[in-house]
DNA sequence: TTGAAAGCGATACCAG
DNA sequence: CTGGTATCGCTTTCAA
């Protein structure tokens, strides 16, 4: 009993190869009686076609972009280390990844490389960027040119894209808020760096730490949030000021990028053993935080999971193939000193 | 430019394609001025060998089997389920995964099972069992026949299996003990309940969960541990003395399975507010108790994850082929009420 | 509208 | 030892 091809197809409904490959990528010319023979057969086989020779015969090649913010920060450094690192990988599944970056912080760029890509050489995109209305447009014309798009790390609802890619950042911010409310010992001020005003994933995350934060530890007052733009020089620039506004400071928690230069900040003029530190991303620099105890909990989402989910979508969207949905949801990762994954196996 | 082929390296190497097939998959005949005309060629184009192509051609099946303890927990349960759902989408990639169950805490029957696998109907297998010298002996003896071998969720690293695929163990207690030091607020004791003395997964978390305890957090002792056999009835029974020995329990780490006795009893008997547990595995049991405040906090590995890394490894070895290392590392995750994966996630 | 036949990249059997 | 060739499951001309 083996698994039917389309052989088998061809003889049971009597009709030839050529037809039954009509059928099955539903291409123009075959009569209706034909199809519906041929359809009664694949259904009566229970017919699966075989992707790795489809691909094989046809000679496909997936051809996919991500679009990026061109900056030095290591959660976008890891994302692109890891697209080159699969894109080795996936070479030899024909497919192909490419990185470009734009200005961050900037629609415009985005808008740009997006309406530069050609459905002729690209199969689908991952937009990592905020959410305004040029960039809602910009994927949706590029969907409407019939290329794929997944948003990355930050959701894009308003343009139709094809999949989110990334985690429920409302939920991230309240799992912050969860583990704040849990280390912190005493009643004092929490402090809140976010990154940028467009940025859909920062929003959200403080949408989410607030609303638990007041609801459920009215001790912890959060004050009024810093925008550091994902800008370390900024961030320690600015701490001073609120270390000497608010002498009751129990907790910051960093929703964005930009971590070093809280890390520097918090290093040169502590220790503050009893200062709860609450970050995002497993990255080199936070992963020293963590061990040397600077920072006490990181909230992070697996870069290396990010692409390979991304390119999996990209691909089954394109083929209209079906996915596994359970491997393509990402977690919402929560390390302490003690389950940080090794050095190693990121690198 | 495109991807050099078998038939560039025959015309580069000027030999046949039955030779450069030689040569590729080691095959005897081949004079070995010949072998290395071939792979001079093979190295100046680049080549590598196109693993879709190669499986059709050779209509590889991988044959997998997966020897699980024959129990109702919950977390093995949901291995099976993962098994079966992965079963189903890799029949179509020339792969099939059957479940074997066994007498659970029986190294006898994991023995017999492992001795029955026919090296000419099976390729890899998947071991979740105690690390006994029978089960060592058993596992060397499939290895010899040449079967693949990966431990699954309890390492066996005595019996030189393939791989190990699970989490780093006496990190989850170092973990699990940290979280406790953090999310009790007063000093008093811990209770800690395993599994079996056999398990080592369960006496790993153990050791892990009473170093970091007891080198970190003096103030809070950690009483002689019960040990449940993972038996929610058994754990349910044993309770009762231990609250009635210990009136300043302020803490329990749930380390094995048997979550569910552990439940009813805290529930039928609580609220205990201030009561710190900690468990192992989301479920449909602990994720209610996390819900409903029961739990605190799961420590937890995604059996999903584990079904795919086992599979992806067991195939890899029996090809000799390489794998992504990060990828198949399996995280220790935490989860919190608010960072929970919704609930049809892994259905 | 339909079918015959030639690949895709690799393997394997049968000769020589 | 080495080469020719059919084949795997599917796609894609080219004719009919």
């Amino acid at each position: 009993m083996q698994k039917p091809t389309v052989n088998d197809i061809a003889r049971v409904a009597g009709v030839s190869l050529a037809t039954v490959d009509r059928v099955l990528n539903a291409r123009p010319g075959v009569r209706s009686v034909t199809i519906e023979r041929v359809n009664r057969a694949i259904a009566e086989l229970g017919y699966v076609r075989d992707t790795a020779a489809a691909n094989l015969a046809r000679r496909r090649l997936y051809r996919l972009v991500f679009i990026l913010p061109e900056t030095a920060n290591e959660f976008v450094l890891a994302l692109e280390r890891d697209i080159a690192s699969q894109a080795e990988t996936l070479l030899h599944q024909r497919t192909t990844l490419e990185k470009r970056s734009v200005l961050p912080f900037d629609p415009q760029a985005i808008v740009a490389a997006l309406d530069a890509l050609d459905p002729e050489t690209i199969d689908g995109v991952a937009v990592f960027g905020p959410e305004t209305p040029s960039v809602r447009d910009g994927v949706k014309r590029a969907r409407a040119r019939g290329i794929a798009v997944v948003a990355l790390v930050s959701d894009l609802p308003s343009s139709d894209r094809d999949h989110f890619v990334g985690i429920d950042n409302m939920a991230a911010g309240r799992t912050a808020a969860r583990l704040m409310g849990r280390f912190v010992r005493r009643a004092g001020r929490i402090l809140v760096i976010t990154g940028s005003r467009l940025a859909r994933d920062h929003l959200e995350r403080r949408t989410g730490f607030d609303a638990l934060m007041s609801s459920e530890y009215p001790d912890l007052k959060v004050v009024a949030s810093i925008e550091g733009r994902d800008d370390p020089e900024l961030i320690r620039r600015m701490l001073p000021d609120v270390f000497a506004a608010y002498p009751d400071l129990v907790g910051i928690y960093s929703s964005a990028a930009g971590n070093p230069g809280l890390v520097q900040f918090l290093e040169e003029t502590g220790p503050y053993p009893d200062l709860v530190v609450i970050a995002h991303e497993l990255t080199p620099g936070s992963r020293a935080a963590l061990t040397s105890g600077t920072f006490d909990a990181i909230i992070s989402q697996d870069t290396g999971h990010l692409v390979r989910s991304a390119t999996r979508l990209l691909r089954a969207t394109a083929d209209r193939a079906p996915f596994d949905v359970t491997q393509e949801r990402i977690r919402i990762d929560i390390y302490l000193k003690e389950n940080m994954p090794q050095q190693g196996e990121e690198t």
